[in-house]
DNA sequence: ATCTACATGTGAAATGCTTCACAATAGGTG
DNA sequence: CACCTATTGTGAAGCATTTCACATGTAGAT
């Protein structure tokens, strides 16, 4: 029963379960590089503040990748997780709207370790079009859906301001792109089979504003 | 039985309720400036994609702010919201690390908008010390304990390499900070009355990659 | 070959969150 | 004033996620 190959699951799979693989990705690549051979579900559970059970749960649900008295081993789990959040590969991103946060967004090595790979840029400013970022140059907005297409796309980031977002995203979707990480605080609207993922800065700063207001105690306050 | 003012709940709240707000505080925000003076859960609901029956009982663990057959004041909701969410007031907010991300955050007007003053900044590159963004000189970190003090600073922004987070936040920490928001891809260590939240953009295109290559439907897919 | 220590994998229980469904009721209308 | 319509506020039901607890299994020691 042990050394399940992973599979696609069953029963479908909640957005924390999801969340918490990248977590155990980012602990695993992190206890590769410190030598581990294996972990535990304790130790991985302690580095990402969750607990024991919920590790073994969430692998649980994609095959059997442990040891019994022994734990994971490091590097093969984390080629597993790898496989399982499709990172084992390169996608081809674009980013519209080189402004501050596109900018910072450019730079981002953390991307391209992961597999994303921002190839493309779209701008309406004069000033930006044709202008390198990183080695690629700026498109011309007008262009997004043939260069979209041309250039074999798959996700695409929003950074331009909110008031023209919903108009870009209308052409992305025609350009039949099927993932969309938005940083403009709006509420996209979008085709049902059309994934988007909103990075809303404010909203973290708010939570911790309600926290301190309400003195909320942080979750797993208490412990240890 | 109506108006009753908000006030601390006596349940715990969750965690999704409170980024429900953040999301009826930006709605409200729009309604308003659309002239609307009254607005019902199911239009609000609309707006943000969740149901009538979810925006009612999030509401409801804070008071009773709407007429039965009208729906909410605009006007009035927004300002009861922006009290719970504790963004009615000033926030004065440390910036530490001023490169890529950080100098992008710097000129983010929607934390102004919100509340959250960023004023000031931190880093440790002769370079950027005593230069000026956006208003604000930047410190050398070699201070950052007397001046988070000396400012009266109650929130902090970490948007340091992720190899450096954890010694700064630990100064932090020792400055009486009880606030942190960490764009460091790291889990900080911090003590239980401290809050964290972290922006973890990869994350998000993780999401994204998972939901493509388990051709996973969105949430809400097939409604409508 | 047996024993010990350890840690997984997983049903079942516990907890938490969302949706349902409807009584209560405000406001408008004749 | 009585009636009608719209929409809230909320227990209770339904569903989802997390935690518990233990049988199962492996490695290593003796
Ligand atoms: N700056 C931040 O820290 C930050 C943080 C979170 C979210 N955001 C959001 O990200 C978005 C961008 O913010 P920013 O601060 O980078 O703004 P910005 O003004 O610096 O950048 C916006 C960019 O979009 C381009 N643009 C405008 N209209 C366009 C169009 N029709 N087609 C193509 N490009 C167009 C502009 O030329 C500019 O380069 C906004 O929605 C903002 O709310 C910003
Ligand atoms: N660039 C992005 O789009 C992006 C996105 C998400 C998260 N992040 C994270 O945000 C952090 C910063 O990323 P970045 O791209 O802005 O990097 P960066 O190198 O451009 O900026 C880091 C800044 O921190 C300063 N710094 C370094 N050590 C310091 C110290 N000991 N004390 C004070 N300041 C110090 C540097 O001088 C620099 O100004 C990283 O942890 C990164 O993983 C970046």
């Amino acid at each position: 029963m042990e050394e399940t190959p992973e599979s696609t699951p069953r029963k479908r799979i909640s957005e924390s379960t999801i969340h918490r693989l990248s977590l155990y990705f980012r602990a695993l690549s992190l206890l590769e590089k410190e030598n581990y051979e294996t972990v535990s579900s304790k130790e991985l559970a302690k580095r990402e503040k969750l607990t024991p059970a919920q590790v073994r749960k969430d692998l649980s649900f994609f095959g059997s990748f442990g040891t019994r008295g022994l734990g994971y081993p490091v590097t093969e789990l984390k080629a597993r997780v790898s496989r399982i959040l499709g990172i084992d590969r390169v996608w081809r991103v674009a980013l519209i709207g080189i402004g501050n946060i596109g900018s910072a967004l450019v730079s981002y090595k953390e991307f391209i370790k992961q597999g994303f790979h921002i190839v493309k840029l779209f701008d309406n400013d004069q000033r930006k079009i044709g202008s390198n970022h990183k080695g690629i140059i700026v498109s011309d907005i007008k262009n997004l859906k043939t260069e979209l297409h041309e250039d074999n796309i798959e996700m695409v980031v929003i950074a331009v301001p909110a008031t023209v977002a919903q108009y870009i995203v209308d052409d992305v979707v025609e350009a039949n792109i099927k993932a969309i990480l938005n940083f403009a605080p709006i509420n996209l609207k979008v085709p049902p089979d059309v994934h988007v993922r909103n990075e809303n800065m404010a909203m973290e700063l708010e939570y911790l504003s309600f926290a301190m207001v309400n003195n909320h105690m942080p979750k797993g306050a208490g412990k240890n």
